[in-house]
DNA sequence: GTAGGGTAATTAAGCGCTTAACGGAATTAA
DNA sequence: TTAATTCCGTTAAGCGCTTAATTACCCTAC
């Protein structure tokens, strides 16, 4: 079988009727009789035709793909498991359906904005998925402008963008009064950077949960999500006066870069400090101890997002859609707090 | 202002010209004064107009995107930094162009061709990458028959396909070398899918290696890359009679497992074993202790891969690209044979 | 003065598909 | 018998862009 991708009117040739009639046969709507269309669509699948995305697209005004970028820097993103297992979940969402996904990876916000501009003057996407929102995010603005579909991966902060976002608050207080049951009183929340929407969302919630739990020595620092500053930050935290018993992480990879400074500085885990991660992934269960995490559902929320974009794309309203709540799995890295 | 995609004819309205000349002048073509240009050029970015891809492609035949599928399990694809550093050197090749990355994962092969099939008879990709090839890849066979431009990232075992790769030989032949010098003669090789044309090709060189060094006691065995495998494979070899005193991994995932079982067994690393993984990653950097590994060019690698294919694109003929050598990270999980 | 040659524009066809509008034949109603 | 209704199918316009063919015009040359 030689190279050559057949039309509808290759079809049509073949069946003796009009590409009109192809059309309507293939698309199962009305307007042609059932051996006709038996016909047609014997043929079509006969000859391997597979509808030419760019006429479909010019005559209909849809893509058929829905767009997702992500802006960190090349550095983070490669350690960083959360990346593909979201990816994992689009596809899911995806396979067997007619949308494509279309994947941008950049190192600033401008050239973000640009690429959901550029997909959009191009007709290249009916839709994108907005991940790590921030404080006033100049994307709710461009797709509000643009009208472009969208959906947020995160907290329902902007009111009538739809998004998908999992109980976080309920997941920092469920560390915290685990960390207290085990004896910790003095605890350092190592936050990403304060720009994200999901850290501040975090960040409160642990300021809230420690003074319910009357525990005055805790407070939030930061770093960005990397190793490196990671362990610039946990290091200096580990150092100073009255160091915490026991340090949250925003993510897995900081976390685990902290064991390697616990480590370094002598400090056995967990018998005298404890750790939890965020975002549970392979990388916990991999290293000694293993790393106590919170577990949320990421590829679940990557299909549920393709699904309410999808939905809203078709027209559907603006929903806020919960996945299941995270769950702290306990492992090796925390414990009874030093007396 | 409000979202209205401006067309070629808007343009052409504005500036009293047909939509011809504008094509023209927009894509640099003769057929236009010098000031007409000027002035079409100029409405055109005053009014945000973006060429519309779907027309674009359906009147030149060209879709402007290239396409990647990857099929690993999902388990598997997230730990991996590897694909997510091959995506970053990607986009960096593709940045600034108008060609954007269509996406696919998918979990066994034949969804892989079907994926392939697809967007070729949508007209969705110019051209497409191939990773992980294996012996007799039906990818090849496909891409052939359909005229679709590839470039494989692996080594030159398909003749008239362009490739981009790494010399992994020679690698392999450092690590041995290099453990040899600190002693070792029992060492072991826990590779990925013995299906992967690389690692049949990285096997082939430890056990030719392993020949000429005299290592009468080296061998393979194989894992899947997963953690799980490689905990278990790991396991069988450390506990049967005459152990290994060296691992070499085929990736960092199955050398950080490893570097739990060691720990579990109570083995000292580096005293009692040494381990090498490859693909050197922040995961090796994080663990204690560091692993020793052996760093490839991925990113640089997967841009290569990029420019060849948009050469092949352009009618280039097919090269086969080496890029720079990988090279041998010593860290902390590599020192003397034990006695 | 007219043929020849550029240059700067327009025209129109075509890429592959969708879909509103139309038409012819068979069926039903009156 | 004729008119109204259905059903099945065709026609043709249009989506936004590219490009070969064509026209209109101005210059130079003989």
């Amino acid at each position: 079988m030689v190279a050559k991708r057949p039309t509808i009117s290759d079809i049509a040739k073949a069946a003796g009727v009009s590409t009109g009639a192809v059309s309507y046969a293939l698309n199962n709507r009305p307007g042609v009789s059932e051996p006709t269309r038996r016909r047609i669509m014997d043929i079509a699948d006969r000859l391997g035709w597979v509808p030419s995305s760019a006429a479909r697209s010019l005559s209909d005004g849809r893509a058929n793909a829905i767009g997702l970028v992500v802006d960190r820097p090349a550095r983070v993103i490669g350690v960083e498991p959360y990346f593909m297992q979201l990816i994992s979940g689009i596809q899911g969402a995806l396979a067997g359906g007619p949308m494509s996904l279309l994947l941008q990876v950049t190192d600033n916000s401008a050239a973000e904005l640009a690429a959901y501009r550029r997909w959009w003057g191009e007709r290249r996407v009916d839709g994108v998925l907005l991940v790590d929102l921030v404080q006033n995010d100049p994307r709710v603005e461009l797709v509000r402008e643009l009208r472009l579909p969208a959906v947020v991966l995160g907290e329902p902060v902007v009111p009538d963008l739809p998004c998908v976002w999992t109980d976080d608050e309920m997941a920092v207080e469920e560390v915290l009064e685990y960390l207290v049951a085990l004896g910790h009183r003095r605890i350092v929340r190592v936050a990403g950077p304060t720009k994200f929407v999901h850290t501040q969302t975090r960040s409160r919630a642990f300021t809230t949960a420690a003074a319910r739990l009357g525990l005055t020595e805790a407070r939030v620092v930061h770093a960005d999500y990397s190793d490196e500053a990671a362990a610039r930050v946990t290091r200096r935290v580990l150092t100073g006066g009255t160091p915490p018993t026991a340090l949250v992480f925003d993510n897995d990879v900081m976390a685990v870069s902290a064991l390697g400074v616990a480590h370094e500085l002598g400090l056995s885990v967990p018998d005298q400090l404890s750790l939890v991660a965020w975002d549970d992934s392979a990388l916990c269960r991999l290293v000694r101890p293993a790393l106590s995490a919170v577990r949320r559902p990421i590829a679940e929320r990557g299909a549920a997002a393709v699904r309410l974009l999808l939905d809203v794309i078709g027209g559907a309203p603006a929903e806020q859609v919960k996945t299941s709540d995270p769950e702290l799995v306990p492992r090796s890295s925390t414990g009874q707090a030093p007396a």
